[in-house]
RNA sequence: GGUCCCUUAGUUCAAUGGAUAGAACGGAAGUUUCCUAAACUUUAAAUACAGGUUCGAUUCCUGUAGGGACCA
C-alpha cells in the first residue's frame, strides 16, 4: 500500500478506537514537510478537532503517539499548532528505496484494458504547422505517454481539415501561377510550398479588390467579390461534384502537406495509430441528427434547422444542421464521434484543442449525453490557452517566429551555439554531436511549453523563452548526465547498503522524492496535466544537484556509504529518465 | 447583449482550504587543488481591488477593474 494510505488509515483506525467514529480517510489531509520544519509527513489536524473535542496540540500529540506505536515506521514526530510532523525511520526510506530500485516498471501501472481515444494535432492542410499545434502535439504526445503509464489502453488519432475553401484557395493560386513547380523542384518542404500559395492567394484577392468598385466596408464580405475568390468557391463546388482533375490536384497538394507535417512530426518525435481526413468524414453525422429527431431529443425549428435546446444546462440552443439541410462542424463531429466508438469502444475519448472551443466541446458532449450515449460520459476536452508573443497573439503574417519548424530550428541552433561555447563535446563524433544538439535543444522547447498548465496561456518571446539554466529542460537534462558520469566511474551495480543507518538530511528528501513519483503519475492522469510530471521532474533534479554538491559519492567515508549513494544516484536518474520520457523528452548519457 | 477563461516578485512559472506564498531568469554578493560550474550557496523583491464564508482564503462565493475567447 503507497504510504500516504497507510498513514490516512492508521488515522482512521485510531479514531475509531479512541472516539468510535468512522472517518472518511479522504477527511484526512497529508502533505510532504514543509522543509523549514523537521519531518517527512505532515498530517493536518485542524479539521479532526470537532471530532476529538480537544485543542488542536492535544489532538495531534495523540495521534502521533498512537501512529509510532501502531505503523512501527514512524521514527519521532514533533507537533507546531494543529500540524503534526512524522518523521519515518530511516529503515523505512532504506526499504523503500530497495524496493523501488528493485522494481524494474516503477512508476507505470498494470494494464487495466481502459480503451482510450486521444485526438490531437488536428492541422489544416493548407499551410505550415505554427506554435499553436506545437503546444497541441506535445500535450497531446506527452498525455497519451501518462495514460499508457496508468495502465490505460492509448489510440493516438490525429484529424486531417483537408477539404473546404482554405485549400481550394492555395489550389487556385498554384493552378494560376504555379507553372507545374513542386517541392522538390524548389526545394521548399512540401507544407511550407502549399502555404506559399495560400500566402499568394491573399496578395492576388488584395491586388483584384483594386479594381472593384464599390465594395463592403466589411473585409471578409469585400474578397468574395474578387475573380479568384469566385474561382476558389467554384473550386469547392468541382471538389465536391468529384471533377477528376480537381480531386487530383488536391491529392497532389494535399500530398505534398502530408510528407512535410510527417518530416515535422518525426522530428517532435510525435506519432500517431490513425489519421481521420475530413474529406471521408465530412458527411457523416446526418444518421445521428435523424436519431436525435427520432428520439425527440432534437427539434426541428420554424426555418427547418436542427437544434438541440441546451438552456436547461446553462448554454443556448445550438443549431446542429442548418436549414438548407448542410453540414456544420458540430454536425460532423457528432458523427466522427459516434464512428470511433464503433471502432473502438472506447471508455474515454480525449480532445486536445484550443480553449477557443471550450464551447463547441461542451455541446458535443451534451448533445451525445442527451441522446442516452453513455460513452460520451468519457468525453474530455483538454483545452489549452494559446501562446502568445510578448506584443499579443501570433499572427501568421508576423511571420518567422510563429512558424513550427522555423522555432525548431532556431532552438537547435541555439543548442548547438551554446554547447560548442562551453566546450562540452570532446570526444563527440559529428554525428553524436548532431545528436546532442537535437536533444538538448528539443528538451528546452519541450520543457518550456510542458511545464505550464494547459488553461494557462504561454507568453513566447523566441528570443529569451529557450534558455538553458535553471527551470529548464537542459538543466534536468544536465543532471542526468550527471548522474550517468558518476554511475559509469563507479563501475558496478552495488547492493547491501540496507543495514546502513543515520541517512543524511538530504539523502532522506531525496528518497522521499522518488518515493512520490508514482503518485504524480497518478494525479497527472487524473488531471489531464502534464506540467505536474515536468515540475516534478525539475525538483527532483534541484534536490539531487544539492545532494552532488554536499556530500561526496565516490569518495564516501566508507564503502557502504559509498554503495548506497551510488545506488541513490542511479535510482534517481531513472526516475529522471522515466519522467521526461513521460515529457516526451530524451535525456542524453553525456553532455 | 449572454457565457466561459485568465490576473501571484521587474519577467516567466508554482502552491488537494493549512505553517513565515515557493522556484527560475534578471539584480546584488559568494563557491572550483574535490565525483561534469548547463551546478551550488547567500540576499532584495509579489497574491489587481472591495466585501463575504471559515479556526484558517492565493485557493471557495459576490461585486469592481484589466486582459483574452466564444455564442448570436
Amino acid at each position: 500500500m503507497i504510504l500516504e494510505e497507510v498513514l490516512k488509515q492508521g488515522v482512521v483506525d485510531i479514531f475509531k478506537e479512541e472516539y468510535g467514529v468512522d472517518l472518511s480517510p479522504q477527511l484526512v489531509t497529508i502533505n510532504i514537510t514543509k522543509k523549514e520544519h523537521e519531518g517527512d509527513y505532515t498530517i493536518v489536524v485542524f479539521s479532526l478537532t470537532k471530532i476529538s473535542k480537544k485543542s488542536p496540540e492535544q489532538t495531534a500529540e495523540l495521534l502521533g503517539n498512537k501512529l509510532k506505536e501502531k505503523t512501527g515506521i514512524v521514527g519521532k514526530f514533533n507537533v507546531i499548532k494543529g500540524f503534526l510532523n512524522l518523521s519515518l525511520t530511516d529503515d523505512y526510506w532504506l526499504n523503500r528505496l530497495k524496493e523501488i530500485s528493485a522494481n524494474v516498471t516503477y512508476g507505470t501501472f498494470p494494464a487495466n484494458h481502459k480503451k482510450v481515444v486521444l485526438e490531437y494535432c488536428g492541422p489544416n492542410t493548407n499551410k505550415p504547422l505554427h506554435i499553436g499545434h506545437v503546444r497541441n502535439m506535445l500535450l497531446g504526445f506527452s498525455m497519451g505517454e501518462i495514460l499508457k503509464a496508468t495502465g490505460e489502453d492509448v489510440t493516438k488519432v490525429n484529424i486531417y481539415n483537408d477539404r473546404g475553401i482554405n485549400i481550394s484557395k492555395s489550389m487556385v493560386a498554384y493552378k494560376r501561377y504555379g507553372n507545374n513547380s513542386t517541392p522538390q523542384s524548389t526545394g521548399v518542404k512540401g507544407d511550407h510550398f502549399v502555404g506559399d500559395w495560400y500566402v499568394k492567394f491573399g496578395e492576388v484577392v488584395k491586388q483584384e479588390l483594386e479594381n472593384i468598385p464599390n465594395k463592403p466596408d466589411d473585409k471578409d464580405e469585400a474578397a468574395k467579390l474578387t475573380p479568384i475568390f469566385k474561382e476558389a468557391q467554384e473550386m469547392v463546388l468541382k471538389w465536391e461534384a468529384d471533377d477528376p482533375e480537381t480531386i487530383a490536384l488536391w491529392k497532389q497538394m494535399n500530398g505534398w502537406v502530408y510528407e512535410g507535417f510527417h518530416e515535422t512530426f518525426k522530428v517532435l518525435g510525435i506519432d500517431f495509430q490513425k489519421d481521420y481526413y475530413e474529406s471521408e468524414t465530412y458527411k457523416l453525422g446526418k444518421d445521428i441528427i435523424e436519431e436525435g429527431l427520432r428520439k425527440n431529443v432534437f427539434k426541428k425549428r420554424a426555418d427547418g434547422a436542427v437544434i438541440v435546446d441546451l438552456t436547461p444546462d446553462g448554454l443556448d440552443e445550438k443549431v446542429l444542421l442548418r436549414s438548407d439541410g448542410t453540414s456544420i462542424y458540430i454536425t460532423q463531429d457528432l458523427g466522427t464521434a459516434e464512428l470511433r466508438h464503433k471502432e473502438f469502444g472506447m471508455e474515454k475519448m480525449i480532445y486536445v484543442v484550443a480553449n477557443e472551443q471550450d464551447y463547441h466541446f461542451k455541446v458535443l458532449k451534451l448533445a451525445l449525453q442527451k441522446l442516452g450515449k453513455q460513452w460520451a460520459d468519457g468525453i474530455y476536452h483538454l483545452s489549452y490557452a494559446l501562446v502568445e508573443s510578448p506584443t499579443g497573439r501570433f499572427k501568421s503574417r508576423e511571420g518567422k517566429t510563429a512558424d513550427a519548424d522555423d522555432l525548431i530550428a532556431e532552438v537547435l541552433r541555439i543548442a548547438e551555439e551554446r554547447t560548442k561555447e562551453l566546450g562540452k563535446i570532446e570526444g563527440f563524433t559529428d554525428e553524436q554531436a548532431k545528436e546532442l544538439y537535437r536533444t538538448i535543444g528539443l528538451g528546452a522547447l519541450k520543457y518550456f511549453v510542458l511545464r505550464v498548465n494547459p488553461y494557462k496561456k504561454i507568453i513566447f518571446n523566441p528570443e529569451e523563452s529557450i534558455d538553458f539554466h535553471g527551470h529548464t529542460g537542459p538543466f534536468i537534462q544536465y543532471t542526468h548526465a550527471r548522474i550517468r558520469a558518476v554511475i559509469r566511474k563507479a563501475g558496478v551495480t552495488p547492493t547491501g547498503f540496507e543495514t546502513l543507518s543515520g541517512l543524511h538530511e538530504v539523502e532522506r528528501e531525496l528518497i522521499i522524492q522518488l518515493s512520490e513519483y508514482e503518485n504524480v503519475v497518478k494525479a497527472a492522469a487524473e488531471k489531464y496535466d502534464p506540467s505536474e510530471v515536468a515540475n516534478y521532474v525539475y525538483n527532483l533534479a534541484k534536490l539531487y544537484n544539492k545532494f552532488y554538491h554536499d556530500l561526496s559519492i565516490l569518495n564516501a567515508e566508507t564503502e557502504q556509504l559509498k554503495n548506497f549513494r551510488v545506488a541513490l544516484s542511479n535510482q534517481t536518474g531513472i526516475v529522471i529518465k522515466k519522467a521526461m520520457k513521460l515529457l516526451g523528452i530524451d535525456v542524453p548519457e553525456r553532455m
